[in-house]
DNA sequence: TCTGGGGTCCTAGGACCC
DNA sequence: TCTGGGGTCCTAGGACCC
């Protein structure tokens, strides 16, 4: 069997739990740049509040009834949700557990003998409640999607199901398949949806899940729709992952703070995304033969819908793999001058880094020239030094000083968890 | 008159996830 | 006035090879 655990409201949670007296009262946490809403407690949710909405679309409401509001502390939310994921690892072991993100985690759970899932899960949630404070919803089923319906079925009626759902039995399987509108199914997002409605007549997972296999080729995204009807029918297709800790792509994009029309300004902005870039790839001893820049112009005329406007990107090709940022960046500023146009206002960039290969400078240095040697020493120091002291300590020049494009981030709480200076006070 | 076909590699882009 | 920031996987189709 398979289980998928979930943290509730995960940013929401983790804010609570330093200032105890918000249990049971609204709260939301905004994204980036406190643009949109990204969190929100039950309470938030029953006023009216919409997921993944604008901030200052909901701020009449947010204001009427005093909801708290937070920006996001990624510092915070890290640190908690490592202690989630620890904590199930020390109850089922490592090789048991497959974090899929910040906030859940997929558990492969024994075959072997009698077993009372249900007693499982809550035991499992439990113990994670009262070891890290955090509340958790578990869905257990025989496959990954299922397991994932069984979830969603627990966090919609908390108090009837005590936050566990466990499908074991084919006739519960079958009535879980049939109270499930297709847009809810893991896998099937807004385009789908609409056209498994509009176009085939299927509107629930049961419906999907008598589909054949030939038609999901044509129709469902071909091998992908496959596996999912299977995993719908309780056969296994999504196998348990290792953990993706080495990454295939590397990204580090912004909205800026506020329009920027300044090439100098934005060519600061992608050099600091450049090197926060090549940190995470030094990081997991990586280097990058392929870089892209992009940047999204403001779009002129604001209809109803919000879209972004067109991107406009380019890459550049690398003689040879690297994780230096000071070779990084340099032809990261050509692309930028290559996309840049004075006429326009622009209100994002971002830089991907891509065809990561294992970083061979780190076991070769013993053939290295000497200056390739410092190369590897310096970017060393520097990662160290900015791990330290956090924040930037240590920078290139090309990151400027002036950063007129920075975020905003006006509502952030301490981070209690990861600063001596910030830590919170008993008095 | 009649002009192959199969394999591989790469990239852009579309769909999805949290 | 103000709408996030990461990631993954897959497919189609072009380029190239023999």
């Amino acid at each position: 069997m398979k289980a998928i655990i979930d943290c509730n409201s995960f940013y929401c949670s983790c804010e609570r739990l330093f200032r105890p007296e918000l249990d049971d009262k609204p709260v939301v946490v905004l994204s980036n740049n406190d643009g949109c809403i990204i969190s929100r407690s039950d309470e938030a949710k029953s006023l009216g509040v919409p997921m993944a909405g604008p901030y200052f679309m909901a701020k009449p409401v947010i204001e009427k009834y005093g909801v708290t509001t937070f920006s996001s502390n990624y510092n915070l939310y890290g640190d908690l949700s490592w202690r989630v994921m620890e904590t199930l690892r020390i109850l089922l072991g490592k090789e048991k557990v497959e974090v899929y993100s910040v906030d859940e985690a997929f558990l492969e759970l024994e075959e072997k003998g009698e077993h009372d899932w249900r007693q499982l899960g809550l035991a499992i949630r439990e113990t994670v409640e009262l070891w890290t404070g955090i509340k958790v919803s578990i869905g257990i089923a025989p496959t990954k999607v299922l397991s994932k319906m069984a979830n969603h079925i627990a966090k919609k009626d908390k108090a009837g199901t005590q936050c566990v759902v466990v499908l074991d039995t084919s006739e519960k399987i079958t009535a879980a398949l049939q109270n499930t509108p297709v847009n809810e199914i893991w896998g099937i997002g807004a385009q789908y949806a609409q056209k498994l409605t509009e176009m085939y007549a299927v509107f629930t997972a049961y419906d999907l899940s008598l589909k054949p296999p030939q038609w999901a080729q044509k129709h469902l995204g071909g091998v992908v729709g496959i596996r999912l009807i299977k995993e719908l029918r309780g056969q296994e297709a999504k196998q348990m992952g290792q953990e993706l800790t080495v990454k295939k792509m590397i990204a580090s994009t912004r909205m800026f703070g506020s329009p920027v029309k300044k090439l100098d300004d934005i060519k600061e902005a992608v050099a600091t995304y450049t090197s926060k870039a090549a940190e995470k790839l030094r990081r997991q001893k990586s280097a990058a033969n392929t870089i892209s820049v992009f940047v999204v112009p403001k779009e002129q005329n604001h209809h109803t819908y919000f879209r972004h406007g067109p991107t406009l990107s380019g890459y550049t090709r690398l003689a040879i793999a690297t994780s230096a940022t000071h070779e990084l960046i340099k032809p990261a500023l050509a692309l930028v001058e290559r996309l840049y146009d004075k006429t326009k206002t622009y209100k994002k960039a971002g830089v991907m880094l891509s065809g990561l290969v294992p970083d061979t400078s780190i076991q070769a240095n013993l053939f290295e020239t000497e200056t390739h040697n410092n190369k590897r020493m310096l970017m060393e120091a520097l990662d160290n030094i900015n791990f330290a002291m956090r924040d930037d300590m240590v920078k290139f020049a090309a990151s400027g000083i002036t950063r007129n494009w920075k975020m905003r981030q006006e509502l952030r709480s301490p981070r209690y968890s990861t600063r001596w200076e910030e830590i919170f006070e008993v008095k």
